[in-house]
DNA sequence: TTGTTCTCGATATAAAATTCTCGATTTAAC
DNA sequence: GTTAAATCGAGAATTTTATATCGAGAACAA
């Protein structure tokens, strides 16, 4: 039986999709410079990971290097995207105008990595009707039924963690597929419905305790 | 020999402490509503995680709970908050005050997280002397020096990733020991700076990966 | 009181992820 | 050509993380 990517046996170990955009990040910049090859050691010195480990998460990309040269520059980046589905561009909807969501909305980056934010959404009617970076701001009632019309299939959830639990019904309610959550909160869904939570709290978690850690030790 | 909280032998896992505020977060909403204690088993059903984990990850804040009750929700909240260091507040500077680090800077929530941002920079001319969410934008160029003046320890930057590593070196130079990055780009600084990257790039991924997979399993 | 049930906490097992080792391959220098 | 240096790729070993098991303690109901 032929293995395709997408029927393959083993799940992609989630670390290796989180350094994928590393490597296309630093990538990125090589091939700015005009840098045809490069190799998991050169890499690993300037990420500061280890170059089998390199070699290992780029291997599920299926590409493959040559001995003492590395890997062609270009094609890795395109493998990293293709891998990723960053290269048929995705829609979404966003809900809750706020702070956050604003700055979401107005990262034009976000095109360049598979995702286009085609609407927004709030429940504040001082928000409603206005354009916020560009993109006009539209009641959440009618969430749920324009993803329908429009086959949208992904959601991002900017709105404060009392309310997301509401939004993610509705979304899922408007036959979106998958959910970015910003809000700090878990939520409940559908199995099939995927939901990746952007928690900052996490990240601040890690870092609160090491610089607590290190001051203590400073006294 | 005594071991205590902070000279203990083995470190945190990093998994572990990235859960610790989604119990925070769970527990507060139990507080709110007056519930006294709580088991790792009811904690489990609702954030969709193994009791057993739940149970070790706690066990790392040195709290104890009881047989056939559980934790007490106010000591557990409690113990999290000062094993991450979050009672005493972390004053911190930001340099970037572009569309992410605006919704940084107007973040209230974070006050009752340890972080303090008590100043802003930027080297935009049209931005320098403004206030935004409140706080005055101040020169890039005074940040260093008033790092030092002030005993600022953590730094957090939203600049471009063009202009991350030269901000970093700014901050390590006015003696900043910790920097939470959401450029996305590896900063090269010294062995002694935390550098915590967000990026949010990788969370993408991780959706991006699942999506694709999933409609493509669907044709 | 007494048995039942629930839950903690310690220990053991399993799974996942990282790091190490080594042969094969290719380039480039001599 | 021949040799030396670098690097890939596959598999083994190690480490880390997650899950399962089980005895003991505590509440509660009968
Ligand atoms: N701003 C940050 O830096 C930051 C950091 C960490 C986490 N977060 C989280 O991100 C979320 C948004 O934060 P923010 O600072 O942008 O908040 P915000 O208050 O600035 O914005 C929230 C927006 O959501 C809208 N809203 C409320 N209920 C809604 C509903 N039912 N449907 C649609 N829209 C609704 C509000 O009208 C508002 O525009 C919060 O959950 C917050 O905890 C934000
Ligand atoms: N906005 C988002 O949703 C988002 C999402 C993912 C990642 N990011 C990353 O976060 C960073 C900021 O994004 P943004 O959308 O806010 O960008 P932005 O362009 O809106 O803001 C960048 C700000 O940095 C300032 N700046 C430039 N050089 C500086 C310097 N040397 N010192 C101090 N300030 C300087 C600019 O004047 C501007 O105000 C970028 O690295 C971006 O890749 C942003």
């Amino acid at each position: 039986m032929m293995i395709t990517d997408s029927d393959q046996a083993r799940p992609i170990p989630e670390p290796t999709l989180r350094r994928l955009p590393t490597y296309h990040h630093f990538l990125k910049t090589l091939e700015a410079e005009g840098r045809e090859a490069v190799s998991c050691s050169t890499m690993g010195r300037e990420l500061n990971l280890d170059p089998t480990q390199i070699r290992k998460d780029l291997a599920m990309t299926g590409i493959t290097g040559r001995p003492k040269i590395g890997y062609v520059v270009t094609d890795l980046i395109g493998a990293i995207e293709s891998f990723l589905g960053w290269n048929d561009i995705q829609q979404a909807f966003l809900a809750g105008v706020g702070n956050l969501g604003a700055a979401l909305l107005g990262y034009q980056q976000f095109n360049r990595y598979g995702l286009d934010i085609v609407a927004a959404f709030d429940t504040d009617e001082a928000k409603i009707g206005r354009q916020v970076q560009g993109k006009e701001v539209m009641p959440l009632s009618k969430m749920a039924d324009l993803a329908r019309r429009m086959h949208v299939h992904l959601g991002i959830i900017t709105t404060p963690a009392e309310h997301a639990q509401y939004v993610a019904d509705q979304m899922v309610a408007g036959g979106i597929e998958a959910i970015w959550n910003f809000a700090p909160i878990v939520l409940s869904t559908p199995e099939h419905i995927i939901v990746q939570d952007e928690d900052l709290f996490s990240s601040l978690a890690v870092l609160s305790r090491r610089l607590r850690t290190r001051l203590q030790a400073m006294q």
